[in-house]
DNA sequence: ACTCATTATTGAGCCCAGTCAGTTTAATTC
DNA sequence: GAATTAAACTGACTGGGCTCAATAATGAGT
């Protein structure tokens, strides 16, 4: 009965859908009201499924989170790499790829704050939570390559110095003292402290 | 009738006697189990108050800790600073500052990156937070202070790069994958990346 | 000694993330 | 198409951090 087109039967179905409603549901709702005014309970109601369902798809409120954001980090990401590849200064190329995430990171600040939370000190064994922790892998393999374009013979070592990048943004994104700063003050902060890695 | 001796009513004598019974049995009880093993009911039992009392003292469990361990970093970052002074190479200098860091925050590998997420994510108006804040601040300071022993003209920023530092500890230390990582392991780690700062 | 205003303490109870025993629904077998 | 098995779902419940209205302790004024 079933032609080849669909080889899903409905129970796979279902959960695709309900895996998409909860992420709609949380979407909306954590863009509009922010991650800690929203309770589970909003989200389960507003994805019309029960309180405990929601678990099943995400472990915890936190994983909820990395689920709604990778995407728009991962599309930062491919923005900042593309940009990238036009700019020949080290420096601003690096700091191409880094503008997108910071900017993506500060649509929402707590939002963007707790993400970083989650991503450090949450459970990497759980799906989205790796996701993230690949799309910064990735993030440094970009400003590796940058890094690595313009490397003279026995110069610094590309991939570490893009870890150490790495670190500036999330603590300068992360810290508390900077939850007031916009986007150009933070992009400003982190290069101040890149351009110090740069060679010379 | 009091003499000179001591101008504190009794009321000011009972909270300092409060603070300091909360304090021992936090501490002993985290040290034991771990913070996210101990309820607050628990230490305030222990502590022989009433369960809200606890929070007159310290608003969040997470200013608990930070009251707790702040002393421990202090003493660890007083040791490194005198440790530093006899050592001529810079980055061996600034490694003697770090170790005993990271051997007080892995003293209980949950504790301690639990004390990390707090200083950056908890709530800087509080008091035990700001006072961490304050240790981090001398901690780059002494860095800096390394640092700049050997500067020459018109080199490295020695405060930005102790701000650098700061963040790569903080990212090693705090990481989810690096949990399993024992005290030395995560020294090598930060050495590896804090020697791409030095000047060459 | 006795107000009385101020400050400290208390614990019952709120809120909410996350769990689990029980139920429903889908797939499979005969 | 009935029976069986397995997977998915549910919402009442739990545990724990934190609040707040009520209460007690303190000490200044008289």
């Amino acid at each position: 009965m079933p032609v080849g087109s669909q080889p899903l039967g409905r129970r796979e179905r279902n959960k695709q859908q309900k895996l998409d409603r909860i992420t709609a549901a949380a979407s909306e709702l954590f863009a509009e009201y922010g991650v800690e005014e929203v309770t589970t309970q909003q989200i389960a109601d507003k994805a019309d499924i029960g309180a405990g369902t929601l678990f099943l798809y995400a472990k915890t409120k936190g994983e909820l989170l990395l689920l709604v954001q990778n995407a728009h980090y991962a599309e930062a990401l491919e923005r900042g790499r593309a940009d990238a590849e036009a700019i020949p200064d080290a420096l601003d190329a690096v700091m191409a790829i880094v503008r997108p995430i910071v900017e993506c990171n500060r649509v929402q600040v707590d939002n963007g704050r707790t993400y970083l939370r989650e991503m450090v000190f949450g459970d990497p064994t759980e799906p989205h939570h790796s996701a993230a922790l690949s799309i910064v892998a990735q993030t440094e393999e970009a400003i590796a390559a940058v890094l690595g374009r313009e490397e003279l013979a026995g110069a610094r070592d590309a991939a570490t110095t893009a870890r150490i990048v790495s670190a500036i943004m999330f603590v300068s994104m992360a810290a508390s003292v900077n939850a007031v700063l916009g986007t150009e003050a933070i992009v400003q902060d982190i290069r101040t402290q890149i351009s110090l890695l740069m060679p010379r």
